[in-house]
DNA sequence: CGCTTAAATGAACTGCATTCATTTAAGACA
DNA sequence: TGTCTTAAATGAATGCAGTTCATTTAAGCG
């Protein structure tokens, strides 16, 4: 489309002719379009590629016209991240008794930002407002949580250290498998190389899912034995 | 492709009183200068402040010299890494119950890490070879999970999930504490908003405290309840 | 019909990590 | 002692990133 070329170096650039720049007849940008454009991006080519020039190009526009739309990268990021949040499967916690809920819940939003690890720095220091997806999401949790008997003061701490270990669980998926090969140190630290060699993923299929179904697993064992207690106080 | 000239042979360009170019009779730089330079630059002026540029003249040096003792920027962050890891308090391993070690040792390692948020991305991915405090540390509490009697299969899981849970902790701290006002959409998410406004701290400082605490001594509670099972299996 | 305004352009600008040819001096070796 | 090698520094360039800005266009409103 814009994509006429100029008439490129050949005359100069002495009368200052300028191409039809402006507003075309319809509407090339809009946030929707950045954020699909983006998330596209990713899946072709990963975080690196995601940057104002490589997403500008991808939507056939200058890279400054994206500021027409958002103020800095991070935005972009803000928009990803919320759209992501419609992936996590909240249904569980209408349908399933709250330990179930909260696992397939936790899996779910796991496997979403494992594939989006660039995201949780932002995620996790990120006002809410202004991500309706994202409401949504802790909404369906909350309710879930006090349908299942929490008391109110501590619902959001319970969902917030659900999510921290989600977070960090996260990451642990993108780390290389041989993480943890002690190399020329072995000697000096036989009982964690001897751990490491013995580790078992058990009915799990990788070493971070048997941390993190271990992990989850006890979260919810503790945090059902608090519920009770606080229930029966 | 550069042969440059070399800018005109005005007179030496030791005529600055700079030092000459070239190997000094003392050693300027070393990996132990470095990080200790990096770390006094975050102290003071946060980790935007540490940049190359920034890091080489803090040490009275040209960025390009860093390059003669680490690969990339990466690499200063790796250092950085391990060196804070000996901050990691792993001590109470050998002098407390279980129970009581994880929860001095977790609560240590959030803290440590907490002023460091930049670093966990790093750190989560970071191969374990030749970070010596790093080894270290898992060392000493790996060796603690297997004199409380855990099975040495579950003993990286084990610590992994946590280290997890430490680390999604430890962004959290980093959140601004309105992070969770849901503005114009409060009327769209009146459970979750009004979980937020009931929001207690319990006997912990801050929300996040509150929830590490909460999400910390389920964890402490699940695994030990996995770790009996185990045993009497 | 002219004014306002949203939305695009492309040319800067800044700051960053990194590379490279070069220079210097210390220590090893013959 | 003189020469060779090599570690460690320099500063100029490179390239890429995010961002800003004056300018241009066209749609829509009064």
């Amino acid at each position: 489309m814009t994509a006429r070329l100029a008439p490129d170096d050949a005359p100069a650039p002495t009368s200052n002719g300028h191409r039809p720049a402006g507003r075309p007849t319809e509407k090339l940008l809009s946030k929707e379009l950045m954020t699909t454009a983006a998330l596209g991006l990713i899946e072709a080519r990963g975080y690196e590629a995601l940057t104002m020039s490589g997403l500008a190009r991808s939507l056939g526009v200058a890279p400054s016209a994206l500021y027409n739309h958002v103020a800095s990268k991070h935005d972009v990021l803000l928009l990803l991240q919320d759209h992501l949040m419609a992936r996590v499967d909240v249904a569980a916690f209408s349908e399933l008794p709250w330990p179930d809920a909260v696992r397939r819940w936790a899996w779910s939003y796991r496997d979403v930002f494992t594939h989006h690890a660039p995201l949780i720095p932002v995620i996790a220091v990120l006002p809410v407002t202004g991500a309706p997806h994202t409401l949504a999401m802790y909404e369906a949790v909350a309710a879930g949580f006090l349908q299942a008997g929490w008391p109110e003061p501590q619902v959001v701490p319970a969902i917030v250290a659900l999510e921290s270990f989600i977070f960090g669980s996260a990451f642990d998926v993108t780390a290389p498998a041989d993480i943890f090969e002690s190399g020329g140190l072995a000697a000096a630290n036989p009982v964690f190389t001897s751990a490491v060699r013995a580790q078992g993923t058990g009915t799990a299929g990788s070493a971070a899912d048997a941390a993190f179904q271990l992990g989850l697993e006890a979260l919810i064992a503790g945090l059902q034995a608090q519920l009770k207690a606080a229930q029966s106080a």
